[in-house]
DNA sequence: TGGATGACCAGATTCGAAATTTGGTCATCC
DNA sequence: GGATGACCAAATTTCGAATCTGGTCATCCA
């Protein structure tokens, strides 16, 4: 309801919180979330320690923003392409685009993938439940199933719980790779292709969907994506 | 060639060296391979500390017997199924028994899993690389692909390097379970099922395959079950 | 006068050396 | 001559001192 922040405070507020943002960031990357400290953080913000805690009541708040925003801009990137083609609303290019996000920004792979070297004590929640459970993706996952289920691009033959059950464990194992097989030199684009196949095997419907289906379909996985980003920023 | 150990020694020898692993299995599951100590092995297999070391050189020689075991005995269920039923060596079916197997024997799952927590220093090689690798089952996967196809139980439309990826990554995801859901209420029996659904629907081809060249493909399949077990005992 | 700052503090983390444990050996025993 | 456990060097653990770091707030400008 209340902008707080922004309203509170003059304009070079905003960029200045973005500076912060960024130069957390660079050392989450570099030198992994326990390792960070606020100070050099500010540092590399060009400002006083005191002034991180302006923006945020702590360290972990700062990171799971960061986290939320970055989980943001990859549905969005993914929003984007549906918008611009129906197709990539289709089960197989949603979780292909997604396995594709996360594995260039090392930050949402790491997200996805509990990296606790990377994400440290950000790794579980105090619950003891992966991050990616409390960012919410279980939800938009079950959201998206529903709707590809309505609009007859996935069967309906088994029941929902399972399909979204396969698509995260399948998704989880193509993230993580292998571990029989020593796969670094395939390349991320083919891994993806491979995903892709695999999903559209197991779980959409042989029949090719009509453009006008996918067109309303892809209405209501952007719906679905927008309402997780949506929950994302607070 | 040379049956080294039970022919240079007394027929007790057996008997005690199973003695050792056992209890050597026991602490393992309780402990995980760090904790143990050769110490409290002998003292659980009522010997002497030093007799331990009649039977193998180091504690690591100890324990990657014991690993080489589990998975030897895993792959034995597997074969005396095929045996039993050719249908059980389509390439869904299998895959299914290895998740079960590996699900079922907290060992095989903790090899498979890569799981530090239990293998400890053996979780990884020197060279640091997983120990299922160094267990072969690279090797054995290729082995049973390359019999797939031969026999049309599998696509021959891919190539099999990303069959067999596929499978690796599927079959790991299935058995790291998913990270976003939280699943630990659904029944491995019913995991498996669907790992199978997903492995049939992704790799095998369609046309159901005759009896007749279902029981030659299970030979072949049993040969290199076969084979690598073979492996596994030095 | 209110936003920015960094000195400051308590609690957490790291360090390091002493104490303990443990993998592996081998003189001794049966 | 096979089995054993005392023994040793090396690794690991302990634990208190030293250091570091998240978070606060009195002070300082603009």
């Amino acid at each position: 309801m209340t902008l707080d922040r922004s309203a509170a405070a003059p304009p070079a507020d905003h960029a200045r919180a973005e500076r912060i943002l960024a130069a957390a960031r660079e050392l989450l990357l570099a030198w992994g979330y326990k390792r960070v400290t606020v100070d050099e953080i500010a540092r590399r913000a060009r400002i006083g320690k005191g002034t991180v805690y302006l923006h945020w009541k702590t360290k972990q708040t700062l990171f799971a923003e960061l986290l939320r925003r970055e989980l943001h801009e990859a549905l969005g990137v993914l929003a984007a392409e549906i918008r611009e083609n129906s197709a990539a609303a289709l089960p197989s290019k949603v979780v292909r685009e997604v396995f594709l996000q996360q594995t260039r920004n090392p930050v949402t792979r790491a997200i996805h993938a509990g990296d606790s070297e990377i994400l440290g004590a950000l790794a579980v929640t105090p619950a003891g439940r992966p991050v990616i459970q409390e960012l919410g993706f279980h939800t938009l996952l079950a959201r998206l199933v529903e709707v590809w289920r309505t609009h007859g691009l996935m069967t309906v033959t088994a029941p929902a719980a399972d399909q979204i059950y396969t698509i995260d464990a399948v998704l989880t194992g193509f993230i993580t790779g292998g571990l029989a097989v020593p796969g670094e030199d395939v390349r991320p684009d083919h891994r993806a292709d491979l995903l892709g196949h695999t999903i559209k095997a197991a779980l959409e419907t042989s029949v090719t969907p009509d453009e006008a289906v996918l067109r309303e379909a892809a209405q209501d996985v952007l719906a679905a994506l927008g309402a997780a980003r949506g929950t994302l920023m607070t």
